[in-house]
DNA sequence: TGGTTATTTGGCTATATTACCAAATAACCA
DNA sequence: TGGTTATTTGGTAATATAGCCAAATAACCA
């Protein structure tokens, strides 16, 4: 048996959580967020986005490998333009629970308020 | 009618995309992940989670103000000692999901391995 | 009060990320 | 082939993040 039960965490572990992070971490851009939204809807080129998201075609380029290297979306050529569809379509689901924290903190603003009233 | 339908991301969508981008990158760390991982289990002490994850507590104390900045954990003071707790048992779910790109990812590099070998 | 333990914060360095522009590459059309 | 459009890549600057150590704070105990 290896080190497991309140010790330090193990190598084995570690490497899971590196690999979740790095996923987690192609999410955590606004741009990106978008971009993951607007292909729930279907498929999109790069010129597509770039109108939509507003800044250079280079940087929506960068974040769409960031996606891609992450494995979260996938291209597809079709003549000179690049369609990029979601992989992995759950990704959405994901966001409920990102709502239900913003919507927890906005509850617990709200009561902060009414307490210093008192 | 604002602008939706196609056009730019507009300032409220713009709003909406931030608040969830920061509550994306506050879990985006591996060290994070397994303190929210290790919470789902019950309360933990900032020395605990210290000895746990293995570097500096003052490292652990500024992840720990990341999470509940974000408002993923929230504190308890007890005594001397500041137990920490998850603030949205739910977080845990939304790793179900990370899981399955990591999947997705490994099926594609088998089949990559395959394809290459033919 | 003085000492001890738990935690946070300031200051710093190293590294990573994001954005832009300009240039390179790729695919198509005339 | 030369021109046009779509996309990626190199280079660079600004900013953010993660880690450590040392010092500050807070709560308890003797």
């Amino acid at each position: 048996m290896s080190t497991t039960k309140k010790g330090k965490i193990s190598t084995r572990t570690q490497a899971r959580l590196e690999a979740r992070a790095k996923i987690i971490k192609a999410l955590a851009h606004p741009s990106r967020l978008f971009i993951v939204e607007e292909l729930s809807r279907g498929a999109r080129c790069v010129n597509e986005l770039t109108e939509m998201v507003g800044v250079d075609v280079s940087t929506v380029s960068r974040h769409l490998s960031v996606l891609k290297t992450a494995g979260i979306v996938q291209d597809n050529k079709h003549g000179t333009q690049i369609y990029y569809i979601l992989r992995i379509p759950c990704i959405l689901k994901f966001f409920d629970c990102i709502e239900s924290v913003l919507v927890a903190n906005a509850q617990a603003h709200m009561k902060l308020l009414k307490t210093r009233r008192s």
